[in-house]
DNA sequence: GTCTATAATACGATAGAC
DNA sequence: GTCTATCGTATTATAGAC
């Protein structure tokens, strides 16, 4: 099937962005070079996006955002109590980290940095899978009988800790800032669910 | 005077570079915009920076640090509440982005997610800032009462939360989740001060 | 319709004029 | 000893061969 080797190149594309930006951010990742890790022919880029690298930009935000909502929704649905989950996202970040030597970092982040300021249409890409993330985090605190209100707040507290965690780790090549703030949001989300609980 | 002169020029590509690196990132900014930027020429670059690019980027790492750090020591000696205090640091930050349309970001983190991988020498020096910046606010605390170990942690936890909030902020051009991590990190460093006021 | 070869440009770095 | 003009390279984007 010509279809499914063509989407199987889009795909890997797609991966290889993730991949690269998120070591190495958006204006530090050339084309060449992505092209060479998804094993992809050069041409190929444009033919899957026209529109470039800006394109291919937005899109694998949209790729990796939908990719790690999955994981997040995976952790909220394993752990029911959501501080134990909350933790958990920052212990198996730090696991990432450490076994990557502090290279993989968050891709959303590192692009939101490069060009927030330059490009609007990826700026906007990036604020929707942060925005996705920060629904299903709240989707999985409303579940534990969080108000509405609160789990949205909650969750914008819970990911911007992890994210700026991920960011000094990744300076320090050390996972301890990530261990330390896992356990103050985990205290936070404690908390704050007593006043949830009925009992 | 001519030293007088040469130093103000080393200054501004300094400022130049603090400037640049917090709403572009260090890959994507060139020395060219730079020295534009400056009003300096395009030779006294590699005449105060020899080693180039990386040299640059390392001492503007060390600049900025030390610029936001007598910032975050201000922020302490102002408000001797250290709930206070973290606090102001969010309302403050949240002032910065919305006063610039939010390109106005933090330099070592935009670095940092840049070069982290890639050069080892601008990382350490990205690691360093932080470091120093964490070292001030857990002074800050440690004044307030708060033993040496609590402090380290509780700092750690402060600028995670900060810094994450920051790249949250600029993705989605709202400084909504500065308001509400100011809010979570407050509660938690008012709850650990419990813990040391003799009172 | 895929891919190779190439164009146009911007980059970081240098060398030579003043 | 400052700065302007230029070099080589790497970038993004295109155009034409198969």
């Amino acid at each position: 099937m010509t279809d499914a080797k063509a989407m199987d190149t889009r795909q890997r594309l797609l991966a290889a962005g993730e991949r690269l930006f998120r070591t190495q951010g958006y204006a530090g990742t050339g084309l060449k070079e992505l092209t060479e890790v998804a094993g992809a022919p050069w041409g190929s880029l444009y033919h899957f996006f026209p529109g470039g690298k800006e394109q291919l930009g937005a899109e694998v935000m949209r790729y990796a955002g939908a990719l790690y909502a999955r994981g997040i929704a995976a952790t909220f649905m394993r752990f029911t109590d959501p501080a134990e989950a909350a933790e958990r996202m920052f212990l198996s970040e730090a696991s990432v980290l450490s076994a990557s030597d502090y290279r993989d970092g968050c891709p959303i982040a590192s692009v939101t940095l490069d060009i927030a300021s330059t490009s609007e249409d990826l700026r906007a890409a990036c604020a929707e899978a942060f925005a996705s993330w920060l629904q299903t985090i709240a989707a999985g605190l409303a579940a534990a009988g969080a108000p509405d209100e609160t789990a949205k707040a909650l969750a914008g507290f819970i990911l911007s800790a992890l994210e700026g965690a991920i960011v000094l780790a990744r300076a320090a090549k050390n996972p301890a800032v990530l261990l330390q703030s896992a356990r103050f949001v985990r205290a936070a989300v404690e908390r704050e669910a007593e006043g949830w609980t009925s009992r």
